[in-house]
RNA sequence: GGGCCAGUAACUCAGCCGGUAGAGUAUCGCCCUUUUAAGGCGAGAGUCGAAGGUUCGAGUCCUUCCUGGCUCACCA
């Protein structure tokens, strides 16, 4: 037997117990008329009218004594106290009261009233099992010292806590918070694109082309189709496909999936707002987002400045907008508009940087992300990308080797990136051309020629602004969060055993 | 994939130069009618991440592997 039976069977004794004396454990029926936090708010009235009220929760706190005890239960809204007496519930109940444990659920009837310490509490007349708990939740205590709260026997085991998210959520408050606040934060930007009058829609996740973004996909199979699939690696040329249908503003909360490496900003499946708006550049969607992310912090948060770690990052707009090629020249200290793709490639090589294809755009991307990103701190733009790295995006007109195109980055983070869509059918078959050479260069991301999608263009596809918008990265930038692990409720972890 | 760190009771951790496992909490029993990290007395609880190896003897040393964290690389 080991220990953790013997915890286990403790409470199936106690479970066995509660069926001797004719209590069900696990009853069907719940009455409750007040929730935990309508006492807090206003304990006076309940107070004052005598009221005798029904609260329901799980104990989280538990201080037997021989005829009396105290425990907490705890609801979604709050945590409060709860007396129990024998002589004023009755042994009988007394008893069946004396089986619970933390974590399990009850139902108390009862008058709220100050116990002699001060605090809030709720004096029982009778409790009821709602719930035995068989397995035993980790303890952690706490203790107000200088106003601060000390905590005992924390539950911090990372793994543990990912895997076995519930006990997570149980204790660790603040992993509660950012789950709610990022459950508002999706809720808010659903919101905001209703009011300008976005359609919501759904895409295929099992596609038989993946596209619209540089990223290897998960396969799988359709066994009556005997058919291979993929899991989307991002939504833009279906929603492109729905402007092309005649929806003006169209977009997605997606969930894409990317068979790439996982680290502090990376998780296999994550989510996006992708959004397409006919008759739009990249200039009006770089408003929306200003826009948007402000209007956002200021009604859920109240504020635009954020503690993210070591920076202080304030949204206030306008947020700077800064040519790509601009911001190398200044981190990177080199004049690169005026280099050759040789010498800009020999540059990388000097300050050994690698290339898995030798163009002048995966060469400007590679000096970007090493030496410019990481200082990009304060909400900005960074515009205009290069070409071959930008194969669904529009030439900038006066220069052809650019694409009007932006990513907005806060803290070092990239958390969106948005085009002028390209809409001339001839232009887009050849970058999706260019894109299978470097396929057979060895990019492995590279784009393939979707057939259908050209054709689709080719009936006409209107000018169009496009974004995709990393809500994970905008909840961790949020919440102060430093791991993409701790805004997904659920992250992808190795099988274990 | 590389480097570093970690994995010992349900939780949080200690365990020195190798001598066969320890604390607090939790659990169980007794006492306890205003406690709050409740308290007092007593008890039980471990495949020391896994497998090999060295040794008379391994939680401890060596090798490989598993899982996680941090970091670098990779990554729209």
């Amino acid at each position: 037997m080991n220990n953790e039976n013997q915890l286990i069977n403790a409470r199936k004794q106690k479970l066995k117990l509660l069926y001797d004396l004719g209590v069900n454990p696990y009853p069907k029926s719940v009455k409750r008329t007040h929730h935990i936090s309508d006492i807090l708010q206003n304990p006076d009235k309940f107070i004052e009218n005598e009221e005798e009220l029904y609260v329901v929760g799980r104990i989280r706190a538990l201080r037997k004594m021989g005829k009396a005890s105290f425990f907490h239960i705890e609801d979604k809204s709050g945590r409060i106290q709860i007396y129990i007496r024998r002589d004023e519930v009755g042994r009988e109940n007394y008893k069946v009261f004396k089986k619970s444990d933390i974590g399990d659920f009850l139902q108390i009837k009862g008058k709220v009233f100050y116990t002699n310490t001060g605090e809030l509490s709720v004096r029982a007349k009778k409790v009821k099992f709602l719930v035995k708990s068989i397995r035993p939740i980790p303890v952690v205590k706490e203790k107000r010292q200088d106003g601060k709260k000390v905590l005992y026997d924390q539950f911090a085991d990372k793994e543990m806590r990912y895997r076995k998210r519930y006990l997570d959520l149980l204790l660790n408050p603040d992993v509660k918070d950012t789950f709610l606040k990022r459950s508002k934060i999706i809720k808010f930007m659903r919101n905001f694109l209703d009011e300008k009058d976005f359609i919501e829609v759904e895409t295929p996740i099992l596609q038989p082309m993946y596209g619209g973004a540089a990223a290897q996909p998960f396969i799988t199979k359709h066994n009556k189709l005997d058919m291979e699939l993929y899991l989307r690696i991002a939504d833009e040329l279906y929603l492109k496909r729905l402007i092309i249908g005649g929806f003006e503003k169209v977009y997605e909360v997606c969930k894409d999936f990317r068979n790439e490496g996982m680290d502090r900003t990376h998780n296999p499946e994550f989510t996006q707002i992708e959004l397409y708006q006919a008759y739009a550049d990249y200039n009006d969607v770089m408003d929306l987002v200003e826009e948007m992310l402000t209007n956002m912090s200021k009604e859920i948060f109240g504020k635009l400045q954020f503690e993210y770690g070591e920076y202080n990052i304030d949204l206030k707009t306008p947020w700077q907008r800064k040519p790509l090629l601009d911001l190398i020249e200044e981190y990177a200290d080199i004049n690169i508009k005026n280099m050759s793709p040789e010498e800009i490639i020999d540059f990388c090589e000097e300050k050994e940087l690698e290339l898995d294809v030798k163009t002048y755009g995966k060469a400007i991307d590679e000096i970007f992300k090493n030496l410019v990103e990481p200082n990009l701190i304060e909400p900005t733009f960074v515009i205009d990308y290069p070409k071959e790295i930008s194969p669904l995006a529009k030439s900038k007109s006066d220069e052809s080797r650019l694409v009007e195109r932006f990513e907005v980055f806060i803290a070092g983070m990239e958390i969106g990136n948005a085009f002028t869509e390209l809409n001339d059918p001839f232009d887009q078959r050849e970058r999706l051309e260019e894109q299978v050479k470097n396929r057979e260069l060895g990019d492995l991301e590279a784009n393939e020629v979707d057939e259908d999608f050209l054709e689709a263009m080719e009936y006409g596809m209107p000018p169009t602004g496009g974004l995709g918008l990393g809500v994970d990265r905008i909840v961790m930038l949020l919440t102060d969060s430093h791991s993409i692990k701790d805004v997904i409720l659920f992250p992808q972890m190795r099988k274990k055993d």
